[in-house]
DNA sequence: CAGGATCCTACTAGATACTG
DNA sequence: CAGTATCTAGTAGGATCCTG
């Protein structure tokens, strides 16, 4: 038996990730975070089709569990800041790789849907 | 602007790839079947916590998108295996280095999460 | 053995309105 | 500006029963 697979051990490492980032949104905030700073407007603009209380939501969780930096600056009107810690900073290159997997097999994930869909019309 | 980050373009991969092994059990399944054949039974009893219907539609949906190949024997009673193609395979890699993140990262993320809970009280 | 069909519930997320 | 609160529709998922 050779092993090259991923062992149980790894698994609850892997939905931990996924509990972290695999919602609907968190992923787009973090790579929209980038390395500057943003306000929630900006992001409420950038992430098309995200409301404000999903975007409040995920921000939330983000910052609870440490991906995520939020500054409030006592200015009126308000403004507050969020910014990716170095933790999400090194998420980079994991994603980077899962993207560049998805982006070889698209077509090819694509046509075993049609296949399927075809074959169970 | 250093541009270390990921640009738009890749961000609909990362969709994808989340949308195709986000859910709840398709990874763990991924991970069980390995490079062996896994009967359904097996991975029912494999995956604690996995119900028939969940593991019905996991399966389903990791065949219809061609990371997962259903073989039918035409015995008394019946078997049936699951085997991950190629494909699927490849994503091994990438999916070790999000689990690596994890396991680097799981103190502080813990630790972020107490001290936020502690915070809001 | 390997599921499909059905029913029912609990959480998710959108829309809208209001606040510091 | 940057959210929170409330209400509601849609969906994911468990339990149960049935079939080739």
């Amino acid at each position: 038996m050779d092993d090259g697979e991923i062992p149980p051990a790894e698994m609850c490492s892997l939905r931990e990730v996924l509990d972290l980032v695999g919602d609907k949104w968190a992923i787009r905030v973090l790579v929209h975070l980038g390395d500057e700073p943003r306000r929630f407007s900006e992001l409420e603009r950038a992430l098309e089709g995200v409301s404000r209380r999903m975007l409040s939501l995920t921000l939330r969780g983000l910052e609870r569990n440490g991906l995520v930096t939020r500054t409030v600056y006592p200015e009126v009107p308000p403004r507050v800041e969020y910014t990716m810690t170095p933790h999400a900073g090194e998420l980079d290159a994991p994603l980077h790789a899962l993207s560049a997997w998805a982006a070889k097999h698209r077509t090819q994930v694509a046509a075993a849907r049609e296949a399927y869909d075809l074959a169970n019309a």
